[in-house]
DNA sequence: GAGTGGTCTAGACCACGCA
DNA sequence: GCGTGGTCTAGACCACTCT
């Protein structure tokens, strides 16, 4: 059996969440009950449940013992706490991404806002710098930085229109599993200004997150830069 | 089989968890493996996996396929972030709450930062204002609003030695399952930053959020401001 | 090859919500 | 009483890692 490369419970995963994203089933309705989703995609019950333990956890539905699996509203801030989806981010819709220049490899800044390992410390980085648009107007700033480690010709590739994580996973088969972040109130420095188009001395929200991926030892990090003056970060759990 | 009121997968849980906080299993040791667990604890995997499962979603440990189950490093921040945790909450070892009034029973403020429930509007709610210490230093200053729903009588309880949430759980049957969180960085008024003992106009972190509960309809919410000069906000994903 | 976690089946009994 | 989700058993085969 599974015949495809996608396990049976990721597939109803991506399924039901591509239904509700699509409205199909709209905030408040019922999904079909455990057992009816059971003969309609021939699984059985624990294989259902573990697709509907993933849509719980990235909040698309709650469940109420006796009655059923109810659809959640859809956040409608921006989507960035959590990574929220096995494939796919959310809230990329109105996303625009621009790269502030060419990605370079480099060495490590020193000190780095988390610790590295070996392999990766001395296998030097690649530094890639953007600014995202959200609705128009510049959003994040961001550092990302991805050790250089069989990359191949990573720094040619084009950015523009697709995500980062798209194109490790896409060309390297490398996919997102967790990750640690660190929150910061600060205040935004002269170039911070002209990156987010705002006065000097505004307060900012700085993340520092890592990101651990499928392949051992390798990890990915960010350093974000955030206006939240007109549009708050949203997050579930 | 379970005559105890703990299902088997959280007993299991708690059991790991107290084991990898205390020490027993430090950072970088492998857990048993799961065949090893089901003899040990006399369950089948995939109720050991179901532990597991919440281990990892917690970030207490990682799997990898062919090794086994590696024990995570601890957090060392403040994890306000996320629950991380079935039953008790993680990082508050080092915290220390001081409420600032006796809780008081008033109308909801209008506008409020989520949407209401037509029953939680009418009941009114309970508001709770506390300075939060960590290591001796004020870091948190949060207001809390909780449905005056059969609270009986709630706003006479002590809190200064014990978790809301414990409160909530142990008195009212009341567990956090989830919900949603807005995040700003903003600058501290005069108020705020006599209460966080600081100058004014610095930036701070705000938090809106949402606690969901397994009480249906009910949800308790809570507007957080947060100090992270010396102290980053720390999160899992 | 041996052991690990990843996925899956085919059942079972229980607690809860609703009519 | 019936259908719902919550928990659990006792197996099975596969992919991956290490030796």
């Amino acid at each position: 059996m599974n015949k495809q490369a996608l396990p049976h419970y990721k597939r109803l995963y991506e399924d039901l969440r591509k239904q509700i994203v699509d409205g199909v089933y709209k905030e408040g309705d019922l999904l079909p009950s455990e057992n009816d989703l059971c003969s309609l995609y021939g699984v059985t019950r624990p294989t259902v449940r573990q697709a509907l333990s993933a849509l719980v956890s990235d909040g698309f539905i709650r469940k109420h013992q006796g009655k059923g699996s109810i659809v959640h509203k859809l956040p409608k801030g921006i989507g960035i706490l959590s990574i929220a989806g096995t494939t796919s981010a959310l809230g990329a819709r109105n996303i625009k991404s621009e790269l502030l220049e060419k990605p370079t490899v480099e060495n490590w800044p020193d000190p780095f806002m988390f610790h590295l390992g070996e392999h990766e410390r001395t296998s030097g980085c690649v530094k890639l710098r953007r600014i995202r648009y959200f609705s128009g107007a510049p959003i994040f700033y961001d550092i990302n930085y991805l050790p250089n480690i069989n990359l191949g010709r990573f720094t040619s590739r084009s950015f523009e229109n697709r995500s980062l994580f798209d194109i490790l996973r896409v060309h390297y088969g490398i996919e997102i599993i967790g990750g640690e972040q660190k929150l910061r109130a600060i205040l935004s420095d002269k170039e911070l200004s002209d990156y987010l188009r705002i006065d000097q001395d505004r307060p900012v929200l700085h993340l520092e997150r890592r990101f651990d991926t499928s392949r051992p030892g390798y990890s990915i990090y960010s350093s974000i830069y955030c206006n939240t003056a007109d549009q708050a970060v949203y997050g579930i759990f």
